[in-house]
DNA sequence: CTGGATCCCTCACGATACTG
DNA sequence: CAGTATCGTGAGGGATCCAG
């Protein structure tokens, strides 16, 4: 056995020794969007140190999480993928997502927000059951980062970059984890301009119907902000 | 900003700040089966050292995860319970503990199991939708352990300690995760002996569709063991 | 330029002893 | 019972260096 193992047979446990090392869940964050090279996953992931990213593929890859995988001729590259396995572990990040994005709050100012994490959000917060029989995109901009989302009968398809035939472009900034908890009324959001729209107004409203998470619990008497 | 802090704008990232600790999920587990005294989380989580559980406690009220509380006279005792925010990791809480248990194998010689962590195995992976007007109970013994299941028209209810009134009482060892998973098939289990029933040999079956994980998916090649 | 490996420093973790 | 104090070890953080 591992010295640092828990020592207990549950599920909970095994879990967290192969995944719940320090930017384990953050590497399967990004890999869950796509196959990435050392160097792609280096840029979403910009303060690991590179031996710690280095190790963390290496038990990854251990546990039948990633698979290292060199790509054919002429690339010849390198590229490291979820393997079946690593990827049943969707349900997990999703769910730790949606638990923590309730507490957000704003940016910090180094706090930055990546493109791969976007999608991974949507990809979490969306709910398809408003969205049966329903065809709609969206353009979403929150500072550098574009994404966009394609729905089409249930189905959700997030991907990068613009979408000129978006149905509603969304503009906004760290106002969104409180739009889709509820905290903040959409057209407040609107009107005071923390949001800003190209297309028609009320497809914000389908949005949010498309995109929720449980709001945000009422304060317990703890204090919740991150300083230690 | 924490000198560990991941830097990210994003969900997962924060939810890690919070839970993501050594140990400080498997504490969340042991609350979401009820509010427990320093001591009685000691006894569920033999290994963890009691200042680590001590700071982890501290940091994860500081959290609003967990709420420290004072019991009333006469008791006059502390108990550490989960807020209505911490209770809100139960999804994520099952979600990482159905992925455990795909691969956890056998019970290395110093494993232990505990009563709360078969509690919130149960729970994690009970559905709710083949249990609809079924009224059905089963008493589970796992070496000293046992706990019991009440299932009532879609809801469950398990609880620590035997049942005598339970209509199946199923005494098994290790081998509970493979027949979770339908790795192992329940007929050749009862016959091998490593499962013995009390009561009507079917209702086997139906426990199994009560309760199971998706199964353990086919090895990709990667060796996952846990030695190092 | 990618894909790491190596070094050093710090701090969190682990084990144990001890106290109100 | 409910923690705190102390100390050794090893993992993480950060910078740099190197091979293909």
């Amino acid at each position: 056995m591992s010295k640092r193992a828990y020592g207990q047979f549950c599920g909970l446990a095994h879990a967290l020794e192969l995944v719940g090392e320090r930017w384990a869940l953050l590497i399967v964050r990004d890999l869950l969007v796509g196959p990435k090279r050392f160097t792609d996953l280096r840029r979403g992931l910009p303060r690991i140190p590179t031996n710690v990213l280095a190790t963390r593929l290496k038990e990854l890859e251990h546990a039948a999480v990633v698979r290292r995988r060199v790509l054919p001729r002429p690339a010849g590259s390198v590229v490291y993928e979820l393997t079946e396995h690593g990827a049943g572990l969707e349900p997990a990040v999703f769910a730790l997502g949606r638990w923590g994005i309730q507490t957000l709050g704003e940016p910090g100012p180094g706090d930055l927000l990546t493109v791969d994490s976007l999608i991974i959000a949507l990809r979490a917060m969306f709910d398809p059951e408003p969205a049966r029989g329903l065809r709609v995109s969206y353009q979403l901009r929150m500072g550098e980062v574009v994404v966009h989302a394609l729905i089409d009968d249930g189905a959700l398809e997030v991907g990068r970059g613009e979408l000129a035939t978006a149905d509603l472009g969304i503009e906004t900034s760290a106002a969104m984890p409180r739009l889709l908890t509820g905290e903040l009324d959409p057209a407040t959001a609107v009107a005071e301009g923390v949001v800003r729209l190209t297309g028609p107004t009320d497809l914000l409203a389908r949005f949010l119907e498309l995109f929720h998470i449980p709001p945000t619990p009422k304060d317990t008497g703890a204090t919740a902000d991150l300083s230690r």
